[in-house]
DNA sequence: AGTATATGATAGTATTACTATTATATTTGC
DNA sequence: GCAAATATAATAGTAATACTATCATATACT
């Protein structure tokens, strides 16, 4: 899953940052290197003033894109959905049998991220592992509420609801569809977090014995066979 | 599940408070307030100084007690998961029939949670909301694995084990009860947040569809019937 | 050449997350 | 009942955080 389509944008909400990073070049070099200071320090020991540091900048100029580390967080997650919801979309799109194009989806879902050429400024190897540590921490807070009805979480929501579609579409009368999509969402998250930490509390020891585990959990929840 | 044995203390490991607040009066004002101020302000908001204030206390005196507020929040979410392990070894210890036995762990697990006199320093249902809310930043860190080898997270573990056991008893050629174990004890914490403040993306209404949920999803992937 | 815009440099503020020290209560042991 | 030990309170201090504000400079555009 690489070079698909050039001159693609990831559009994510414009709340979430002051001024477009990737309008120009400290912008982009602001999400570069936010990308790696983050999954080197972890969210709470990143600061915008150590940023300013490693780009040889200012803390008050990375102010001008982003309110605080918080929106920053949000920023960069929602767009790796973006990019993901990008893939998914492309990947199942044209497969006409709907159990295939679920599996299909969960393979997506599972499958290593890879380097995309056509977003040079990203690197979406080290924005995944941001997304396993951290994006919990992006809605997880006092202020979830009001920021989910400005939108911050659209687009992983939307996926959410794609993924539910797709098992509604296999089993029509299956009636936690909305539940299965967001455990399998989270989850996958979750077993990579355990599989680097807590490998003792899952069974799933690389990428395709994670596709394996939810491609049967999710069959078996809709009383049909897997092919594998 | 009240009141079921007086005299029983939630064992938690010793590392993560520097002098055991269940040996004095102040030591359990500082847990009753810190549950109430934490689900109150949420963790990020939630200072010691706060915390002081609020029971008119001194400051420095709360961390004769915690290191810091991490450590307050891991021992809080240890309290709560060895109570939770103690009412399900309770609840499932009699039954013989495997399979009811792991129907009634996930009922202990997805239930909603009841004050319990017998610890009357602690509101438990409070506690549950800051588990919903806050667990996942307990282990979300750059400090997981020195934590985790501190024994940090023990309790844990050993519940998500044991509900392992109980689903490998009733399938044990089932290769994934680890990860569906930890899916479960994940899971439910998560729908129970989606419930809340996500409620288009669960089909969970209340603590019985959850239940109904998470039994279908495991029995389903044990190839069994429920009996509900 | 003049103006607008982007970035940089510096300084300042309130708060956080502590540590250290000293003072004052309270408990306990003899 | 008094001294000693212990627990708690009060105060002060530090480095860092998470900003905001102001002013200077560089560059770009008209």
């Amino acid at each position: 899953m690489k070079d698909l389509i050039r001159n693609v944008k990831i559009a994510v909400n414009q709340k979430t940052y002051v001024k477009d990073p990737e309008s120009s070049e400290l912008g982009k070099r602001i999400v570069t290197h936010g990308i790696s200071l983050i999954s080197e320090l972890g969210f709470e020991s990143f600061t915008f003033r150590k940023l300013g540091a490693q780009i040889g900048s200012n803390e008050s100029s990375i102010y001008r894109y982003f309110e605080n580390k918080h929106k920053f967080l949000i920023y960069l997650t929602s767009w790796y959905w973006g990019w993901k919801e990008y893939q998914l979309v492309l990947t199942t799109n044209s497969i006409q049998d709907e159990a295939v194009k679920l599996e299909k989806a969960l393979e997506v879902l599972t499958e290593p991220v890879e380097e995309d050429s056509a977003f040079s400024h990203i690197n979406e190897v080290a924005l995944y592992q941001i997304v396993i540590n951290e994006y919990s921490k992006s809605f997880l807070t006092k202020e979830v509420d009001r920021e989910n009805k400005e939108g911050y979480f659209e687009i992983y929501k939307r996926m959410v609801r794609r993924l539910g579609e797709m098992i509604t579409a296999v089993h029509p009368r299956y009636p936690f569809a909305g539940s299965l999509a967001s455990t399998v969402m989270e989850g996958s998250l979750h077993q990579h977090f355990l599989m680097e930490h807590f490998p003792s509390l899952t069974n799933c020891t690389d990428d395709s014995s994670l596709f394996n585990y939810f491609r049967h959990l999710v069959f078996s929840s809709l009383n049909l066979k897997t092919n594998g």
